[in-house]
DNA sequence: TTTTGAGTTGTTCGA
DNA sequence: GTCGAACAACTCAAA
């Protein structure tokens, strides 16, 4: 008689390169569940939903319709399914964070007390990150050696196991439709986010082969330019397991060599994704506390008319705003402007990284734990492997450097387009006659800027000053 | 155990 | 305009 498997997916929204599923798809016929559980697991942002939503319809659709979806305790619901459907096995991709794991423990303790047996696979991290460990056994705290260590072990990132031949059990009748979860009710979801992404599994690898064959070759030098289409744009299918990092490893590596300084560099990159879920893994309390404990006592400011001004990207200086906006228009933000807006938040206003990092939650369709956590404390420089506190990006200066023509600026405010590019970056520096013929009425289309930086900026330095007069 | 070298992404100041 | 040093000290990781 054949086995009844069940294949549970989490973050792992993909067929292809799937080890669980491979596996469960070889011991017998499968069940593909999907639990929504939002009371074991931490509430999911605005765009995860939104994205979430997308993602299992696609999905769904590569199952013929056959993808079964509960919503609820992911206990009660596995309680249910056994009683009523008697599996043999349960297989899974492990999810690194501290309350999947803790999930994980419960699920087995119930699958123990049923004698049914379960296989785990890692389906979503190059390496296990118990395997990664200094010469103490302790785990890295400084992103180059652990990198350095992970990259020597020879049989690993593990080589992609391809598409599994799926044989569905169909004598099961529960489930619910995906339009069943409650996910696209928190927000008005733009036409402009729409037009932004294009969801699923299929369309990550497209994703994925457009980035090898056209903006890869270009991807160290132009990966800083927030208008260039050098970076990847993959971490929410990532997030989402649409696709999985070792396929991403592989195919870059088909096509280049490791000594290619733009796919070591890209490499080097998706192993910062991975430095963050180790992080994660040994310091489960990265997404609250500060990793170095001597930043409790920094006197964070509370302004809460500075923080909704850089929220909606009203602080007046363009290159702020223009990141901001294009994080609330397509749910996602370049990379050198989530350091630049990061630094300006933690630094000129001296907001508590935990505001940015709750913004970032609701807002981005990569929200991701691990990375929203490990980045927002490098920036605030409370992070192990953190930037130096002295190192306060300068906004006016890094638009100049990386957006010399002002094109990604015009990109996300309008008001700004006809400003000559000299102006651009310091718009309340320009004349009255400038702005006259730019449209522009500054206070009145645009802002002042809400802080000065030099001041700001000594403000900051001092503060983390203290930090250190009696530790 | 001690020592040594190094640590993602910057800015400012003064020569 | 260009360039190098200073910005602080600390912790990490390995020899």
């Amino acid at each position: 008689m054949t086995r009844r498997v069940i294949h549970w997916f989490r973050q792992d929204l993909r067929l292809s390169d799937n080890p669980a599923l491979f596996n469960a798809c070889k011991a017998g016929k499968v069940l593909p569940v999907f639990i929504y559980d939002a009371v074991s697991l931490p509430e999911l942002g605005h765009r995860s939903k939104w994205w979430l939503y997308h993602s299992l319809q696609s999905l769904n659709h590569s199952l013929d319709g056959r993808l079964k979806i509960f919503e609820g305790d992911t206990q009660d619901i596995f309680l249910d399914i056994i009683k009523k459907y008697n599996p043999n096995q349960v297989f899974w991709n492990k999810v690194y964070s501290p309350d999947n794991l803790a999930l994980d423990s419960k699920l087995l303790r119930i699958l123990k007390a049923s004698n049914i047996q379960h296989e785990i696979y890692n389906g979503t991290l190059l390496w296990d990150p118990e395997k990664i460990l200094n010469q103490d056994h302790s785990p890295y705290k400084v992103f180059t050696p652990f990198y350095k260590k992970a990259c020597s072990y020879p049989d690993s990132p593990e080589l992609p196991v391809g598409m599994p031949d799926i044989h569905v059990i169909d004598d099961v009748f529960d489930g619910i439709d995906v339009d069943d979860l409650d996910l696209l009710s928190q927000e008005q979801i733009s036409d402009r986010l729409h037009a932004s992404w294009l969801i699923g599994e299929a369309h990550a690898r497209r994703q994925l082969n457009n980035f090898v064959s056209n903006s890869l070759p270009n991807y160290k030098h132009g990966r800083d330019f927030p208008s260039l289409p050098n970076v990847s744009r993959l971490s929410p299918y990532l997030h989402f397991g649409e696709i999985s990092p070792n396929y991403v490893w592989h195919e870059v590596l088909n096509v280049n060599r490791f000594t290619d300084f733009n796919a070591e560099k890209f490499l080097t990159e998706l192993s910062w994704r991975e430095f963050a879920h180790y992080l994660l893994y040994h310091f489960p309390d990265l997404p609250s506390k500060n990793l170095q404990h001597k930043f409790d006592k920094f006197p964070w400011s509370n302004n809460y008319k500075y923080l909704e001004l850089w929220k909606q990207g009203m602080t007046g200086y363009p290159i702020i705003d223009a990141g901001m906006r294009e994080l609330i228009q397509t749910g996602y933000m370049h990379n050198r402007l989530r350091m630049i807006v990061g630094s300006f938040l933690v630094k000129n206003l001296l907001q508590h990284w935990h505001l940015g990092r709750d913004w970032f939650w609701n807002l981005l369709v990569d929200a991701d734990i691990a990375n929203n956590s490990a980045g927002w404390q490098w920036v605030a420089g409370c992070g192990s492997d953190a930037a130096p506190y002295f190192r306060v990006f300068n906004p006016v200066l890094q638009g100049k450097k990386f957006d010399p023509n002002g094109e990604y600026i015009r990109r996300y405010i309008p008001e700004l387009r006809e400003v000559p590019s000299e102006y651009i970056f310091t718009p309340w520096e320009a004349p009255n006659s400038v702005l006259g013929h730019s449209g522009v009425v500054l206070g009145k289309d645009y802002p002042f800027p809400i802080v000065d930086l030099k001041e700001s900026r000594v403000q900051a330095l001092e503060a983390f000053d203290n930090l250190k007069i009696d530790k």
